[in-house]
DNA sequence: GTCTCGATGTATCGACTCGATATATCTGCA
DNA sequence: TGCAGATATATCGAGTCGATACATCGAGAC
């Protein structure tokens, strides 16, 4: 799902890696953060798969944005590290944008309704883009998901009654919370979808 | 953090794989529920390490249960199973139970004090067995997951004024849940760690 | 009776993610 | 000048997931 967000962000504004990183954090909340381990080899594959595409960028935005002053040092630079390196230009950044392929993609991968059912992170970067989805689909999407934490809830409820004598203080303590963090959730989804359908009807 | 779970359950119980999966999920609540792809391997980790050990049993539980009817067709079944397979058995539980090493690895992985600052199930789980913790242990558990949630929230706060026009309400309610929530956990916590003070009080 | 279905049970595979680490540049400031 | 810390890309090993395979068992359909 990764490639979800990366799509997203890039929707909006071209990016690097590095900026990418950073507003996946603060956009999503910091669930879904992500590591540039995943980040990376997510950029490699959309690019081979052609969803995006590199613009080539200099040395540095200082460089790009100061050109007079900066850019002799900056090439000197290149220079230097393009030779320790083998020929491979390995510093500055790397601007990604979108491909009309790769809107293509963020649509089929937004709509997909065969979503991973129990993932969480999914659903939070699914809802962030709700924008994008139909009146309909937006509402589908928050349904299913208020049926599945109802049915997340009564199976916690019943674990909670079994394991009742079981477990002692501290792991009640975790098992009540959740379940509250849940009720929490549920309510929360039932105003979004008061909402959605409130304004559907000032649309008649 | 896997191993810390498998430790934590069999030290009440011998368990045998399917069982550990069950109750994982339904003991520490929907968020730390594994797959098979991750149990099977945690579990022949913990027996090539010598924290536990296998239990032989027989082609299943019916049939230790009830051996006079059951043992003789569980036997050929048993032998067809073996011969089919090439000489190993593969149907028919292993049950495992914790060793003294075990016991020692469980101590260890449960203080550790290192604990990835921003892993959720992490917490949970160590919560969820503070029982076999010491007061003052417990209390410093709580007070850094209290510390990484202020931060957290902190964070999410500035990130979401700073967005406050980028964002469209959908991806803003995203965000404002995700503060929210973190709020809850953050007094959740407070009580802990004020229902903590007050034992202490008490033993005095 | 037997047949099929879903639960029980162990196991592996490929794809993905994480945290740690390496490397280099740029920025501010002492 | 030098050096600490933010910016930036990249890889590695270990761990996790979801899908899949395979086998047994109990219950209910016919």
């Amino acid at each position: 799902m990764l490639e979800l967000a990366i799509l997203g962000l890039l929707k909006e504004q071209e990016l690097h890696g590095y900026e990418l990183k950073k507003r996946l954090g603060d956009t999503f909340g910091p669930m879904s953060r992500v590591s540039f381990g995943s980040l990376y080899p997510a950029l490699r594959r959309l690019e081979k798969a052609g969803a995006v595409e590199v613009i080539e960028a200099g040395p540095s935005a200082a460089a790009l944005s100061i050109p007079t002053t900066g850019s002799l040092s900056g090439e000197r630079a290149a220079y230097r590290a393009r030779r320790a390196s083998g020929g491979r230009d390995t510093r500055g950044r790397k601007v990604y944008r979108i491909t009309a392929d790769g809107q293509a993609l963020f649509e089929k991968l937004l709509a997909a309704e065969d979503a991973s059912p129990e993932d969480d992170r999914s659903f939070q970067l699914r809802l962030a883009f709700a924008r994008h989805l139909a009146a309909d689909q937006r509402l589908g999407l928050l349904e299913r998901r208020r049926a599945q934490l109802i049915e997340r809830l009564a199976r916690a409820r019943t674990a909670v009654r079994s394991g009742r004598e079981r477990l002692d203080s501290y792991a009640r303590a975790v098992a009540e919370h959740s379940t509250e963090a849940t009720e929490h959730d549920i309510s929360w989804i039932e105003r979004l979808i008061a909402a959605e359908r409130s304004d559907r009807e000032e649309v008649d």
